[in-house]
DNA sequence: ATAACATATGAGTAAATATTCATATGAAAG
DNA sequence: CTTTCATATGAATATTTACTCATATGTTAT
């Protein structure tokens, strides 16, 4: 816990100051840089990408996703319910079956600028 | 290791097949996917999120990153090393001290990304 | 009601990983 | 060349986490 950006006892020294404290002042709550880690931590597994990339094409049942990526039912629910807590899927029910799609275009997104960066 | 697309005791029906079968055939090959979810992973940790946030700003030396973030120089210079080896920073010398800085603007883009994704 | 099927979930385990501690490297100053 | 300062790194540890197994929930059909 930070409480202020007092120079002491040689803080803040070896860069320019200004910019130093400049920067610290801009730094955003940690609470929401704690978010932003949390929100890619959840696209940082191979599992749950390929979840992600399979549903940009289209809706589909756990049991077609868990064919689809060559893992096991139990695997798949489980990163389906971490990806459900994100908000990064929804989900409608038809029967027994259950369909997961994409919650919204920023996962889209953020997959896409992820592949720019790979495919180089 | 996937090997056939083809139906055998009751695969890929639950959904149209031609919905799965075409959805399988323009799945990336895993190691792209692979890739992609390690790129991620390197956003997921709050440490090197900080260190990549205030990076944007400005570039920094090792010193001043750990008194920003409020870690030790030990945890900075190897998540810095992860961010190296990922190729997200890129560093110059200056006598003793090692400036780091963003090492493009794919970066930015990643992080402003989710920035926008975290604030709803 | 019971059986069959699709999905979810709790407990346990194995693997990955972030940090700390101690120490090494490498540059500049005396 | 020895000391000091900035950074890097290896080993050990503690925490996180993804998967498996077993089982539970919920839906449809008989």
């Amino acid at each position: 816990m930070r409480e202020s950006n007092e120079n002491q006892s040689g803080m803040f020294l070896t860069l320019c100051d200004d910019t130093v404290k400049r920067v610290y002042e801009q730094m955003p709550p940690d609470e929401i840089l704690y978010d932003l880690a949390e929100l890619y931590k959840v696209f940082g597994d191979s599992t749950r990408i390929k979840i992600l990339y399979v549903l940009m094409e289209t809706e589909l049942c756990v049991g077609d996703l868990a064919q689809l990526l060559g893992v096991s039912q139990n695997a798949v629910s489980h990163q389906l319910r971490v990806l459900k807590n994100n908000k990064l899927v929804k989900f409608r029910r038809e029967g027994k079956i259950i369909y997961y799609s994409l919650s919204d275009d920023h996962v889209r997104r953020i997959i896409s600028q992820g592949m720019d960066h790979v495919k180089e």
